[in-house]
RNA sequence: GGGGGCGUAGUUCAGCUGGUUAGAACGCCGGCCUGUCACGCCGGAGGUCGCGGGUUCGAGUCCCGUCGCUCCCGCCA
């Protein structure tokens, strides 16, 4: 390792057998302390890793007698001899553990009180670790999910450059176009009245950067969206944003395969198969009943309702002939179910808005058990076992609805299933999700929605007549799934006007309102814009799944907890009336109390 | 906006159908120890059982309310 300049010129926790006999000055934390009265041992902590450091009297009678006042994390910097270890005394557990530093110069830089938690103890309220985040990120797996992440943006930078992408900027004072999630606002003094927003997405800025010719554009964005929080889910997150010109998707997944080959193959050893799957957005929604389908097991969905027309069983007749669905799953291994996990299978369909769940079984010999048997004919019941494909041993599940329910219910069901039977391999099953839906029915509000976003360009068999039947209509968008995770998307967009404006128009955003919001875009795009597209990846959720990290807080140094509240620093709070006036804003009702309390430290 | 879970020493937890002085481990403080690495040994301090109310002879335990955290649904073009 190199030279560093100031008060530490090694990191001790890099130390190897190599550097031994090297003379060191460290400095660190005392991560612990061994006092055996005459030798003392302390583990000092820095970013390399834990390095053990020898107080022996016979190398310095004012250094052991210093330990003394050594506390857990008291910072200090020594000097010493790198030291090969004895043979039984080498630690294995330590990448350090064939060396130890011999110390004969002790200082103390600082104190620390006492820890409110212990750094070597796993499952501490999550609060407080965020409350003193500082203390949190000194713990080991904190220092590698942050390795991790850094390794992550280091690679793709680096893979971006070799493929001649710029790196470039985008505004974080954004143009408010409410529309979608709901966007922070931000005033501004210098027009009282008026408001920024923060960005969503830099979509239309990369737009405007294909559109000036930056033909390959990426930038590591902070995207911003004031809704509510989840475990995979913030308000302030950050995406590999990235706009070509001059491609078609084809151009652009061999790019993006490309990248995440050689991420996995760099961060994990791992040989991903190229290319990757691709599945249309139907058959996800039919097989998996999801639109990022968790491609590691099977349990594959399929519809049955054609076999059961005539049925006399009437909790099937009557969904089916009031146009609904009944279509079902097998899944190996649940034989043994009891009565209870068969509750339990119809309560977890029912939070999903199921009405319940109907199962056979395909005993070994051919036999069929199912409560329902006695409802259905035999040729009903062959039927069913073989359109789903099931075989001896499986059980067969089965929901009888209306198609989106049924969707809705199968696809959780699905991968409940999978992970209560253990059906789900250990690999990495990436996807390209095609074929999406360009438009979404909103039934309450009367229109149609964009289902990715209103910059997405119809898939190229649909660009002269989607508005003929925008139900149908498909989008030149895509998303990439990971294991059941949608880890990016994107799609290839309008460039030229005439069409944007006809996709506005169809979505009901009036002319008055397309000049107000997009007259830019418009513009730009009526001035030589290139064919373009790109895509977007989450890269909180990727460094969480390299990490495994089962939070996006774990491999955020400083996340918002739920409600977007900062436990470190408090944040949002209020502010002085005065400072509310200058931006011309005022309150409507006094601030709501709550927020978050401190716990007392 | 809706549903579930959690809240007991500094931390992680135990605390039975309500019962007398609320426990353990780790951490902390003091002492001893020259090869430990989750060091060991001896001793000690540390509690408004989130908060408020109710039921009861008696509440950490039951009920109601409230606050905080968390997971999920809605939402996330």
């Amino acid at each position: 390792m190199g030279e560093r300049v100031g008060y530490r010129t090694r990191l001790g926790g890099e130390l190897r057998a190599a550097d031994a006999g090297d003379r060191v000055t460290l400095a660190g934390w005392v991560a612990r302390r061994r006092d055996h009265g005459g030798l003392v041992f302390v583990d000092l902590r820095d970013r390399g890793g834990v390095v053990q450091l020898v107080f022996d009297p016979d190398d310095s009678a004012a250094a052991h007698s210093a330990t003394h006042e050594l506390r857990n994390e008291y910072v200090i910097q020594v000097e010493g001899m790198v030291a090969p270890r004895s043979p039984e005394t080498v630690n294995p557990k330590l990448p350090t553990g064939e060396v130890e530093v011999r110390v004969d110069a002790l200082t103390l830089l600082n104190r620390s009180s006492v820890l409110p938690f212990q750094l070597d103890e796993e499952g501490v309220d999550e609060t407080l670790r965020l409350h003193h985040r500082y203390l949190d990120l000194r713990r080991e797996t904190m220092r590698r999910n942050l390795w991790t992440r850094f390794r992550l943006t280091q690679l793709i930078r680096r893979h971006m450059e070799d493929n001649d992408f710029w790196e470039l900027e985008t505004p974080i004072l954004y143009k408010s176009t409410p529309e979608g999630a709901r966007e922070f606002l931000v005033p501004t003094s210098s027009r009282p009245g008026h408001f920024y927003a923060l960005p969503q997405s830099p979509q239309t800025y990369k737009q405007l950067y294909a559109i000036a010719g930056y033909e390959r554009y990426y930038q590591i964005a902070r995207c911003f969206r004031d809704e509510a929080t989840r475990a995979d889910r913030t308000q302030e997150f950050t995406q590999l944003d990235i706009e070509m010109a001059f491609l078609d998707r084809e151009d652009l997944f061999a790019l993006m395969e490309g990248l995440f080959a050689r991420l996995w193959k760099e961060l994990l050893g791992a040989e991903l198969e190229t290319p990757f799957r691709r599945i249309t957005w139907d058959e996800a929604t039919l097989r998996y009943g999801s639109d990022k389908p968790d491609l590691r097991f099977g349990c594959q969905i399929a519809d049955v309702t054609d076999t059961l027309r005539e049925t006399g069983f009437k909790a099937f007749r009557g969904v089916i002939d009031s146009g609904g669905v009944v279509r079902g799953l097998a899944a190996p291994g649940a034989l043994d179910f009891s009565r209870k996990d068969f509750d339990d299978l119809v309560a977890f369909a029912q939070t999903w808005g199921g009405k319940g769940v109907a199962w056979l079984q395909l005993l070994e010999g051919g036999e069929i058990r199912s409560p329902i048997a006695k409802f259905l004919g035999e040729d009903e019941l062959r039927a069913i076992v073989e359109r789903i494909g099931a075989a001896e041993g499986d059980t067969v599940f089965l929901v009888a609805d209306a198609e989106d329910a049924a969707v809705r219910v199968l696809g959780p069901l699905r991968l409940h299933l999978g992970e209560r039977l253990g059906l789900i391999a250990d690999e990495w099953r990436f996807a390209w999700v095609i074929d999406f839906p360009m438009f979404e029915w909103l039934p309450d509000e009367n229109r149609w929605k964009a289902s990715h976003n209103p910059f997405s360009a119809p898939a190229p068999e649909w660009e002269q007549r989607f508005a003929d039947d925008p139900a149908q209509a498909r989008a030149a968008q895509y998303d990439l799934v990971l294991n059941g995770n949608e880890i990016g998307g994107g799609s290839i967009r309008n460039h030229r006007p005439e069409l944007q404006s006809a996709i506005f128009e169809l979505l009901g955003i009036s002319a008055e309102r397309q000049e107000q919001n997009f007259s830019f875009l418009l513009r730009a795009l009526a001035m030589g814009a290139p064919p373009h597209g790109g895509i977007a990846f989450g890269l909180d959720r990727l460094s969480m799944l390299l990490a495994e990290a089962d939070s996006l807080r774990e491999v955020i140094a400083f996340p918002k907890a739920q409600g977007g509240v900062d436990p470190l620093t408090g944040a949002p709070t209020q502010v002085p009336a005065p400072a509310l006036a200058e931006l011309g804003v005022r309150l409507l009702a006094p601030p709501q109390p709550g927020g978050q309390t401190p716990p007392s430290a």
